[in-house]
DNA sequence: ACACAACCATACACAACTGTATGTCAGGGT
DNA sequence: ACCCTGACATACAGTTGTGTATGGTTGTGT
């Protein structure tokens, strides 16, 4: 069995301490007493997914700098012994949170690519409110994204993820773009033309003063103007159809 | 002469040092030698409005956490005892910032507006542009504008300043499409989703990687699909016409 | 050429974080 | 009953960034 090196017990995830040197080293003496037993109602027992959760709703209501350790602590319950537990670092919090979330869209786009209905216009109707509609009412995916990308305008790292999924998502659109219009280039461009439409649209939307009206507003908009024109000689023109709720 | 309250010399802007509780204070006794002359090659002497565009340019290639004191002063070559000369604290640069971009914008908008041409089309072409190419192929201004959204995100203080400078754009394209169709409803709505369009394109442009090429893309499909089939009878879809460069 | 204002440098005092070292407790196996 | 291990608490070190006090330069008017 050649598979994942030798036995080891799959062990802490933080990679154990790397070495430390210990010539002179930090910490001192520290004759502690320590170990109160906190409120002592119930232990919390976190685990890994829990401190992520914690850190991406952090980021949801404050961007990346709201994620910090000692923040996530406190909105926990515990303190950062307990990151350092589950997490080697800052650093390795923030890379599994980004990994989370890359592999969660990636997986909804196939996710959707899969969902192809007799009615291709129908069908982009749907893409228009999952990507207007991401995370419920309570836009937690949308504010997510934007924060991330003010990040990836700082790491290139980063950057690079959000190219992916944003190719995944273009790919995905000028396919179903495909169904209602014969010209692969009008596809193209309707599917480009919709994406910024929407990434627009996320921008305003994440707003905390705009209202329901607004996002209706915008799909509607959207609609009209980019899906419902071009497709087969159906509802041409003048309201969206009868999709809306 | 009414002007200006009382004659005072116009003195430092940082509004003198708010009183400081004199009791026991922070600075104790300080024995300094201080005053070095610096590289005393030739001096900087610099302005507030210096600062200020020490602090945009950050901003620009680091977001506004990378606008801080110490490293302003680093770039500019000076210690951060002259930035407490010219402002009485970081949140006061911040909020000049934020002013001055205001003031731009607010003017920007104003000057657009006088701009009127014989051709509406023409017209929208240019703002298209002016919107597309902000600050020059340096994306300066366009990447300011990103950085800023994402404060507005956690600052209702900037929200409320971007709702400003949008809602006076949108009057602005509402206007200018209000010459090119005769519905008013349909002049909003192309308003409102050229706006749409535009921002998630500077979303999309701000990327480090991408290429002039694909600004090109984004201006030719917002061309072609939002200006070019509502206008009067003239070059009715394919290709906007001759003005691309 | 001297005074004074504008401008800048130094040197603190604080505060907020991140890492890290180490103590401590609860529970599950054997 | 024992003990190991996962999980958490505490305390300390180091860093970075802000704000403030105060002294030293440089320029400009008179």
């Amino acid at each position: 069995m050649a598979g994942r090196g030798t036995a080891l017990p799959d062990w802490p995830r933080a990679e154990r301490r790397r070495a430390g040197r210990p010539g002179r080293g930090a910490g001192g003496g520290a004759r502690v007493k320590a170990g109160t037993a906190r409120n002592t109602a119930e232990a919390p027992r976190l685990t890994r997914d829990d401190w992520l959760d914690a850190a991406f709703q952090a980021v949801v209501d404050g961007g990346f700098d709201k994620a910090r350790v000692l923040l996530l602590a406190d909105a926990l319950g515990v303190t950062r012994g307990s990151f350092y537990w589950h997490f080697s670092d800052h650093a390795d919090l923030i890379a599994a949170l980004l990994a989370r979330w890359r592999q969660r869209e990636l997986e909804e786009d196939l996710r959707l690519q899969g969902e192809s209905g007799a009615d291709p216009q129908a069908d982009l109707m749907h893409l228009l409110d999952v990507a207007l509609a991401r995370g419920g009412a309570d836009l937690q995916d949308m504010r997510f994204e934007l924060a991330l990308r003010g990040l990836g305008r700082r790491d290139p790292e980063v950057a690079k993820m959000l190219v992916e999924v944003d190719e995944a998502r273009m790919a995905l659109f000028a396919a179903k773009f495909g169904r209602i219009t014969a010209d692969p280039k009008t596809a193209a461009d309707l599917a480009a033309l919709f994406y910024l439409a929407i990434s627009g649209g996320l921008q305003a939307l994440a707003r905390p003063s705009t209202t329901p009206r607004v996002a209706q507003y915008i799909r509607s908009v959207i609609a009209e103007y980019l899906i419902a024109p071009h497709g087969p000689a159906r509802a041409r023109r003048r309201k969206p159809g009868g999709i809306a709720r």
